[in-house]
DNA sequence: CGGGTTTGACCGGCGC
DNA sequence: GCGCCGGTCAAACCCG
C-alpha cells in the first residue's frame, strides 16, 4: 500500500506538470491563433458560434472535444448541456473537474462522440439527435454548412426515407474530412462485438478480395450515421477488418463507448493529424516507433507527409476515399508477421503508389503476441490512449529512427520510469492533438460508468479502484485485474492497475516504452466480454454478471 | 408479425 | 461516353 501510495502521489506530480504545461502551451496557442483567426473570414465564425470568444473559438478550432461541448451546451438545450458546458469549461480549467461529473456520464456520453468531427465543424450537427435539432441554432449553423459544403452523408447517395422533415440536417457532412477507422482483429465470428447494433443492408464481393464485404449500419438510433464494414483479410481469414465510419449522435449502450469512443479518437488523430500536417509546417506526424510494451507493438506512420499508402491493399478493405487510421489488434508476433508488416509498410511505400489513394493512411499496430480472444473490442479503448502517449513520447525520442533497428537491438538501453514519464510528460503537453485523445478516452471512461475509476486513477491510482465499487455500474472485477474475466485479454493488454510491475517485467521486446502506462486507467471493464451478439440485450446481461 | 438478412438492381464517382 | 467498382436500396426471404 506504501508503494502505491507512493506511486499514485509521482502520479498526481506527473499530471500536475502536464496540464501545467498544457495551459502554458494553449495560451501561447491561443496567441499564435487568435490573430490568424480575425484575418479570417468573420461570416464563417458567426455562423458556427454562440457568442463564444475567440478563445473558445480557437480552442474548437484545435481541440474537437472541447469544441463539441462547447457548442452542445450553448446551442442546445437547457440543463443537460449546462451540465456539458460545465464539463468542457472544466476540461479546459484543469481536466480533473470534469471527471467529477460522474453522474452526468449520460449527458456526456452523447456530445463527446463529436470529437470525430474535424475542423471542418461539419459533423458536429451529427451529435445533434433529430429531436433536439429543430429550431435550435444549430440548424441554422446547418443551414449555413449546407451552403458550404454542397455535400451530404451518405457520400453518395441520401437515403429517400431520411431526406424529408428535415433529417437532412443531420445528414451534412464534409466528405474530404470523413475519418474511417479500420480495426483489424483475429475474429472467427461474422463480426466483431463492438457492444454497438448494427443492421446489416448490404453485402458486396470487392475486388481483390474473394470474401464478401458487409455493410451494416448502427441501428441504436434510427438516424445514426454510422456504418461499418466488415471483411476477412485475403490473406488470412482469421483476421476480421472492420472499419467505422461516422459518429454516433446518440447516447451508446454502456458496452459500446469504449470502441467507439477509441475508433474516435483515433479518427481524431487522424484528422487534426493529416489537417496539421500541411506541407511545409514541418508538424509531420510521420513516426514510425518500435514501442514494444510488453510485447504490444505499434506504430505511427502517417503518411500525409509523403503522400504514400503504408498498408497492403488487403489491409484496406477498399482504398481510402477517405482519410483512414488502421488499428492492429491482430495476434501476429511482434517480430513476425506485425513487424514484418509495419516494418514492410514503413519502408517498401512504393509498393503501394499514391495514386491509390487520396488521403493518407495512418496504422496503428496493436498487435500483442498472446491474444486468444478475439472479442476483445474494449479492450484497446484504453490502449489506443496509451500508445497515443507512447507515440508521442517515441516521437519525440526515436521519431524516424529505423523501425528494425529499435527492434533487433536487445541491448538498447532502457529508460528508467522517470525518465520515461518525464519524456512522455514533455511529449504529449507538446502535442495539441494529445488533449483530443486523452478527453476521449476519459470520455469513453466516464460515459461507460467508469468515469470514477479514470477519476480517481488520475488522482489516487488505487483509491480510485476502490471508489470504483460505489458507482452503480462498477464491474467488480476491475479491483482484480488478473482475474478470470481480465485473463481473457491479451497479456499485453492487461495494464489493469498494475503499471509499475508490469512495467518492471523483464521484456523479451526490448523497445518498452513504459511511460505510456502513466496514464493508464486501471481497468479494462469491458474488454474481455465474450459474444458474436451485438444485442443490447446481451450486453446488458453480460453487464450484469460481471457487476 | 416484427425485425433482421439476403441479394439483385441501382446509383454515382472515377479512370480510361 | 463507357465500363468498372464501391456503396446503397429495397423486395423477398428467413427466423424467433
Amino acid at each position: 500500500m506504501g508503494e502505491v501510495r507512493e506511486e499514485n502521489q509521482r502520479l498526481k506530480t506527473y499530471l500536475d506538470s502536464i496540464m501545467k504545461e498544457y495551459k502554458n502551451l494553449q495560451m501561447q496557442f491561443f496567441d499564435i491563433v487568435k490573430p490568424d483567426r480575425e484575418q479570417k473570414k468573420p461570416s464563417d465564425d458567426e455562423a458556427v458560434t454562440n457568442g463564444n470568444d475567440d478563445r473558445q473559438q480557437a480552442e474548437e478550432s484545435e481541440e474537437l472535444v472541447s469544441l463539441s461541448l462547447g457548442r452542445s451546451a450553448s446551442s442546445q438545450l437547457s440543463e443537460k448541456d449546462d451540465e456539458k458546458n460545465k464539463s468542457s469549461i472544466s476540461s479546459r480549467e484543469g481536466k480533473l473537474l470534469f471527471l467529477e461529473n460522474i453522474s452526468k456520464e449520460q449527458d456526456l456520453g452523447l456530445s463527446l462522440d463529436c470529437k470525430l468531427s474535424d475542423a471542418s465543424r461539419t459533423s458536429l450537427v451529427e451529435t445533434f439527435p433529430k429531436n433536439n435539432n429543430k429550431g435550435s441554432p444549430a440548424t441554422s449553423f446547418d443551414d449555413h454548412q449546407k451552403e458550404e459544403a454542397g455535400e451530404t452523408w451518405p457520400p453518395n447517395k441520401v437515403p429517400k426515407t431520411m431526406r424529408s422533415d428535415g433529417d437532412d440536417e443531420l445528414s451534412q457532412q464534409n466528405p474530404v474530412k470523413k475519418a474511417r477507422v479500420s480495426v483489424r482483429a483475429r475474429c472467427d465470428a461474422a463480426t466483431m462485438n463492438d457492444g454497438c447494433q448494427w443492421r446489416k443492408y448490404g453485402q458486396k464481393i470487392a475486388k481483390g478480395n474473394p470474401c464478401p464485404r458487409a455493410y451494416y449500419r448502427c441501428t441504436v438510433a434510427q438516424s445514426c450515421p454510422v456504418r461499418k464494414q466488415v471483411q476477412r483479410c485475403a490473406e488470412d481469414m482469421s483476421i476480421l477488418i472492420t472499419t467505422y465510419e461516422g459518429t454516433h449522435n446518440h447516447s451508446l449502450p454502456m458496452s459500446a463507448t469504449a470502441m467507439a469512443s477509441t475508433t474516435s479518437a483515433a479518427a481524431a488523430m487522424l484528422l487534426s493529424g493529416s489537417s496539421s500536417s500541411q506541407p511545409g509546417q514541418g508538424h509531420g506526424t510521420s513516426a514510425t516507433t518500435g514501442a514494444g510494451l510488453h510485447g504490444l507493438n505499434f506504430y505511427l506512420s502517417d503518411a500525409s507527409r509523403s503522400n504514400q499508402y503504408y498498408l497492403p491493399s488487403s489491409v484496406m478493405p477498399s482504398a481510402p476515399t477517405y482519410p483512414t487510421i488502421t488499428l492492429d489488434l491482430t495476434s501476429s508476433n511482434l517480430s513476425s508477421a506485425s513487424l514484418t508488416s509495419s516494418h514492410f509498410n514503413r519502408f517498401s511505400s512504393h509498393t503501394y503508389p499514391s495514386t491509390t489513394s487520396r488521403y493518407s493512411s495512418t496504422s496503428l499496430s496493436f498487435s500483442s503476441p498472446d491474444q486468444s480472444d478475439n472479442n476483445l473490442p474494449m479492450s484497446w479503448a484504453n490502449n489506443g490512449l496509451l500508445n497515443y502517449a507512447t507515440q508521442l513520447q517515441n516521437k519525440n525520442h526515436t521519431a524516424y529512427q529505423p523501425y528494425l533497428h529499435i527492434k533487433n537491438n536487445p541491448s538498447l538501453p532502457q529508460q528508467s520510469l522517470p525518465d520515461t514519464i518525464a519524456a512522455a510528460t514533455k511529449a504529449i503537453t507538446a502535442d495539441p492533438n494529445f488533449q483530443s485523445a486523452l478527453a476521449v478516452a476519459l470520455k469513453s471512461i466516464i460515459g461507460n460508468g467508469s468515469s470514477g475509476t479514470i477519476a480517481a486513477t488520475i488522482g489516487d491510482h488505487h483509491q480510485g479502484i476502490r471508489d470504483s465499487n460505489s458507482f452503480g455500474q462498477k464491474l467488480r472485477w476491475s479491483t482484480e485485474p488478473f482475474s478470470a474475466a481480465s485473463s481473457l485479454l491479451p497479456q499485453a493488454l492487461q495494464v489493469n492497475g498494475c503499471a509499475s510491475s508490469f512495467l518492471n517485467k523483464p521484456s523479451s521486446t526490448s523497445a518498452s516504452q513504459p511511460g505510456s502506462f502513466v496514464i493508464a486507467p486501471p481497468s479494462l471493464p469491458f474488454s474481455s466480454l465474450k459474444s458474436t451478439s451485438g444485442s443490447p440485450k446481451d450486453n446488458r446481461d453480460r453487464t450484469n454478471l460481471l457487476s
